[in-house]
DNA sequence: CACTCATTT
């Protein structure tokens, strides 16, 4: 062990930070809160946390926050293992880390890595964080959701605890403004080790949005040139989504075959004879054996071009890249507290997101980035990527700020403030969902929906589960849609699509896909939860395995609440003549009563419904009134958007095949809906009306203009005759309701311009500073 | 015939 240890020390030696070491110790001993400026190789996730544990003993237990978990286990949780032989000590003990599903570590565990949700939770039940003394924000120029919140929190608790050691790690991207939120806190440098990039700008592509429509050609172009004209290193090329990507290595490919290397090829010096291309694609929802691929050396005489989304920026690093073709464009999510739907749309990328994409080709040796915009749209494009925070549904956010007892969460201290719209949509769904009262408090119900890691709305269907005694088919069905990945695989050979569509529709339910999710869960159970059976009926065994995990923790926290898991009634399926056993029963025929599942789901997604449209697969939201989703002109926009529902529904399916009637819907409830270049709608099941009228969530929405729900002062007489004429109008509207869902063929025109301005609203909203 | 980038408790 020694000769290994000394090794160690050896290498640690000659890291950037090591000659640093001192003058790291001596400030961060001086300051109580300091940014750091580490570039990429230069050890500091490593290398910082030791010397705290080395030279300055008092400070007994060190937290380090990281935003992904990949970068705690795979490639990089070699730096918790690496740390602690380093230490020559058994991973666990000295040094541990803490991630979801798996804590390693133990009551004499001095440092802990972990993702920077495990912390936000942490703080959640204790903001002071008593149980540390120095806590590294690492990678906090990435800007999540989570980093951002504890920035806030951390300030806070600087206050009360002016003693705990704040350490803000990030790369050298709008560090100023990091020591400006704290204080003007002294800024730490310490160089990396990378190589030179050049950056190779397109000069005939004038503006970055006229190669919008082509960049996926100019892309495998571009790619081609450098293939057949550059000496020796893999390529890297940026696009925004699975489509352009399979699109680009078909292309490719094709390029690859119809080439004679021999002589097409100017510059070529992979050895002897003919060389080929070895294309991948890489997405983060490939297959994991499908990924591993990319990371693999290329053969001889080969050279690798990997078309990639923006995994391949931040997320994971494949060896041997020298060249990056940037698209300039990236698929972003965007949520529109206006509608309450997030956008996912295409959008032009950062100048720091340009920069980060072009630093991706000189990991291993200097390397080149050829840009497919020119110089002048890089300057025009926006400095840094909006934050997360700033575009995210707060739902899951505010919750969490609530139960600290923060009741002003609008002034909350955020580095970056969100739209106040965006903290007071949250605030009202809150407040829908009985998570706070009318002055904006946290509510017990609220207190019960923070200790389950999902979303607000899941929480609150779990907790009605319980009253309405079906909590173990809903646990289960919570479990699976938590993730929110894809459960049915759609494979693209068309003999294997046929294939996949019927094995959906031997699994679907007659209400949808809630309940055949449930059918899902209950069939692979049967199956003893193999693997084998998910890949003969195309489903994504990923969904069903991390679903496993999270219903065990879900159990966990019900077991801590006391909260019964209660199996639902059964009702006796009708005599058939067949006795082969239909999909979804047990041993004696019977099967699942889908109405409590459906009604638990109903309490947390009342506002989620929508009625059909008279004659097309059409759906037209339903808003009680304007306090939902209103725009500026006070029309509802959601109303009049057309919702479809995704190709993968279960009803989708059902009405392609005909194994239903368009007639046989009337009104549904959905779980998520997404902006692409139309609304759409997954998560999708059948319901009743009277369930609606029966809730008392309707209720619930009329009280909303009498409610203090950011802790204001009392509603004044103006308001209250605004409420008295906004009941009026819902009363109204109710009645209007089924006689304007008959509209919907003229409103049409409104709709095309409705979705129309969403889109712009989204981008203008990236636009301003 | 049209489909969701990336994270995480």
């Amino acid at each position: 062990m020694s000769t290994k240890y000394n090794q160690l020390q050896e290498q640690r030696s000659h890291l950037p930070t090591f000659e640093y070491k001192q003058d790291l110790v001596d400030a961060i001993r001086e300051y109580n809160i300091l940014v750091i400026i580490g570039e990429t190789g230069s050890g500091k996730t490593t290398q910082i946390p030791q010397y705290i544990m080395e030279e300055l003993p008092e400070l007994k237990k060190v937290g380090v926050t990281q935003p992904r978990r990949i970068a705690a286990i795979t490639g990089k949780f070699q730096f918790a293992k690496r740390v602690s032989e380093e230490q020559g000590e058994r991973l666990g003990s000295l040094v541990g880390y803490n991630i979801r599903f798996d804590d390693r570590t133990s009551v004499d565990t001095r440092l802990v890595y972990m993702t920077d949700g495990i912390l936000l939770r942490e703080a959640t039940m204790d903001p002071c964080l008593n149980k540390y003394d120095v806590i590294v924000i690492d990678e906090a120029h990435e800007r999540t959701l989570e980093t951002d919140v504890l920035f806030g929190l951390l300030k806070q608790t600087h206050r009360q605890r002016p003693d705990l050691k704040i350490l803000i790690m990030s790369a050298t991207l709008d560090v100023a403004k990091f020591s400006d939120f704290f204080g003007e806190c002294p800024i730490f440098e310490i160089p990396g080790r990378t190589y030179p990039v050049k950056v190779v700008y397109s000069l005939d592509a004038p503006k970055l949005a006229t190669i919008k429509s082509a960049f996926v050609d100019r892309a495998v172009e571009t790619a081609w040139t450098i293939h057949t004209q550059q000496p020796e290193g893999d390529i890297l090329v940026f696009l925004t989504g699975q489509q352009d990507i399979e699109r680009a290595c078909k292309a490719f490919s094709q390029k690859d075959r119809d080439c004679d290397y021999r002589r097409q090829v100017k510059f070529y010096n992979h050895g002897d004879g003919v060389s080929r291309a070895a294309v991948y694609p890489l997405f983060a929802s490939l297959e994991t054996f499908e990924q591993k691929a990319v990371f693999e050396l290329p053969r001889q005489g080969e050279r690798k071009i990997v078309f990639a989304t923006n995994v391949a920026q931040t997320s994971v690093t494949i060896p041997g890249i020298r060249y990056v073709v940037d698209s300039g464009f990236v698929k972003e999510k965007s949520f529109d507290p206006n509608t309450g739907m997030d956008a996912l749309l295409v959008t032009e990328i950062s100048q720091a997101a340009a920069i980060q994409r072009a630093g991706r080709a000189g990991r291993t040796a200097p390397g080149k980035a050829y840009r497919l915009y020119n110089q002048e749209s890089f300057e025009r494009m926006e400095p840094n990527t909006i934050p997360e925070i700033q575009r995210s549904s707060l739902l899951g956010t505010v919750l969490a700020l609530k139960t600290m007892n923060i009741v002003d969460v609008i002034n909350f201290e955020f580095i970056d403030p969100p739209e106040e719209t965006l903290v007071k949509n949250a605030l009202k769904q809150l407040y829908l969902l009985e998570a706070i009262d009318e002055e904006g408090k946290i509510t017990k119900l609220g207190v019960k929906m923070n200790h389950f890691p999902l979303s607000p709305c899941l929480a609150r269907v779990l907790l009605a589960s319980v009253d309405l005694q079906c909590s173990y088919e809903v646990l289960i069905i919570t479990s699976m849609l938590a993730g929110d990945m894809e459960l049915f695989k759609s494979p693209r050979k068309e003999e294997e699509a046929i294939e996949a569509e019927k094995c959906k529709i031997k699994l679907a339910h007659h209400t949808g896909d809630h309940m055949t999710y449930l059918n899902v869960w209950h069939e692979w159970k049967w199956r003893g939860k193999s693997r084998k059976w998910c890949k003969e009926n195309y489903i994504n065994y990923k969904v069903l395995e991390t679903a496993s995990n999270v219903r065990s923790q879900l159990m966990d926290v019900m077991d801590k609440l006391s909260l019964k898991i209660i199996k639902g009634p059964l009702i006796k399926r009708k005599k058939s003549k067949s006795s082969k056993r239909h999909i979804g029963d047990n041993d004696h025929g019977e099967s699942v009563d889908p109405v409590p599942v459906l009604r638990s789901f109903l309490t947390g997604y009342f506002t989620n419904i929508a009625n059909k449209a008279a004659h097309r697969s059409v759906f037209s939201h339903y808003a009680p009134d304007e306090h939902l989703g209103r725009t500026s002109a006070g029309v509802s926009s959601t109303a009049l958007v057309a919702l479809h529902l995704h190709p993968l529904c279960a009803l989708s399916n059902m009405l392609d095949k005909a194994k239903i009637q368009y007639s046989e819907l009337d009104w549904i409830m959905y779980t998520n809906i997404t902006y692409t270049n139309k609304a759409v709608m997954k998560g999708v099941s059948k319901i009743l009306w009277d369930w609606v009228k029966q809730g008392d969530g309707q209720a619930r929405i009329r009280k909303l203009p009498q409610t203090r729900l950011n802790g204001e002062a009392q509603p004044s007489v103006e308001a209250e005759d605004l409420q008295a004429k906004q009941k009026q109008q819902a009363a109204e509207k109710e009645q209007n309701n089924i006689a304007s869902l008959k509209d919907l063929e003229e409103s049409k025109k409104r709709r095309a311009e409705e979705i129309d301005m969403i889109r712009q609203r989204a981008l203008a909203r990236r636009k301003k500073e």
